[in-house]
DNA sequence: CGTCGGGTTGAGTCCATTCAACTTCGGTGG
DNA sequence: CCACCGAAGTTGAATGGACTCAACCCGACG
């Protein structure tokens, strides 16, 4: 059942039988969400973070005028509010946006493992780290990126950690947003959105239907995003 | 020497002297930097990571058609790379804005207080999650606020962050960044930035004059801003 | 068969960019 | 002393990208 989770740590380095064990006695709570319940609120107080065992999910923000933005995407084997631990307040909430079964993992467990396992602490650690790493990432594609660069930047990372996870089938991935909801990722409107996308099939890089993304092109779809896998951490080496 | 250190990670909960001791012992390498000075080079795997004891540096990443994009803003009292600790391969660079009064701390150092000091530990580690929480709303403020909006949320979050390590005095902080760097965080053209400084100018809400930023209306500034410093965790509180 | 959410397309407006000129200010050397 | 220079800031005009408003299509579903 956490598999996902020991393919998410385990990329960055090994994970002992020990540690394996350890996060198992951690996660309790099993239970299955639709697509748009929420899974934590803003302003609360958790005590417990949430792993996702299968399915995508968002954190996000919300502004006065209507405006919605979201900061991060979560697939299978990210803990979405890990940061909750010790941040204690969310400044953000998370929504599912697809069905998703999860997990809770108490906090009070969470510190037990920060104070008898250095080692799995600094994988916890690090996995929040590179969270970090690919918030720097979106920040610069919405800041200096194309649109079109920005989309084609989004699809190499969601296909590059989808693998990880053994969620991808050949160069094909399901992507269940909505155009308004990649639309709040990317910080555009539908409206132009739509046309980002229109972009990117035209040039052949991608097929793109249903909600089921195939890369056509990866070299070129590479080269378009200026992607350049590093801040994933995808190295197995002692941390 | 550290006390902006300490006044850092002091602000989330409290910080015993042996833990103030331990930090110190693992701080070594004090030096000075001039403005324009790389701190660390992208793609370099560090071996110590670097202290503010004074002055401001960014961590940038660069784009192939000459576009950069400043990823973070650091200040007296931010460790600009705890996360290479873990990471280990630099995905971007960092440079100083300003001259600098650094320390480095070895990684096999911080290595041991992870294995010695759970709670030091836990501090360091919300150090960096609070990193991300500032990402996280800096990808809000590119995504969905407007550029007036934008800026004003910057000058609130550089004046909260600013104020807890003592470098403000009333309303006013000094900013030693040049418009064209302002661009690179906003992600603007210069002209663009010259304008948007100019409309919150002509607002009154802001005195800006030879990098010497005062505010004048503080209600009205976070107002624009629509600012909440919750991300910033400033509570003081067993992590 | 009608409705509704999601996707697509067109037209006009507005915002941000580029290119360009010009100012201000501090520093430096004749 | 001031003449010159370069870096930073400011302003104007024209271009192009992204937005809004609007219409229309389509497939799922009651």
């Amino acid at each position: 059942m956490l598999e996902s989770l020991y393919l998410n740590l385990g990329q960055h380095d090994v994970l002992s039988e020990e540690e394996k064990a350890l996060l198992a006695g951690a996660m309790s709570l099993e239970r299955y969400l639709a697509a748009g319940e929420h899974i934590v609120t803003e302003g609360t107080r958790p005590i417990y973070s949430t792993l996702i065992i299968d399915g995508f999910a968002a954190r996000y923000k919300v502004l006065e005028h209507g405006g919605r933005q979201f900061t991060s995407l979560q697939v299978a084997g990210d803990f979405v509010d890990l940061h909750a631990f010790l941040l204690k307040t969310m400044d953000h909430g998370i929504v599912a946006l697809s069905p998703c079964h999860v997990a809770a993992a108490e906090h009070s467990k969470l510190k037990t493992i920060t104070e008898q396992a250095p080692h799995l602490t600094r994988l916890l650690w690090l996995n929040t780290l590179v969270d970090g790493a690919i918030h720097r990432e979106w920040i610069v594609a919405m800041g200096r990126r194309s649109k079109t660069s920005h989309l084609a930047h989004l699809i190499c990372e969601l296909f590059v950690r989808l693998q990880v996870v053994k969620k991808t089938r050949e160069m094909s991935f399901h992507l269940p947003l909505s155009q308004a909801e990649l639309a709040d990722v990317l910080g555009l409107s539908v409206v132009h959105m739509n046309r980002v996308i229109g972009t990117l099939r035209r040039m052949n890089v991608v097929n793109w239907t249903n909600h089921m993304i195939t890369i056509l092109d990866w070299e070129r779809l590479v080269a378009i995003a200026e992607f350049d896998p590093t801040y994933l951490s995808m190295t197995r080496e002692p941390r």
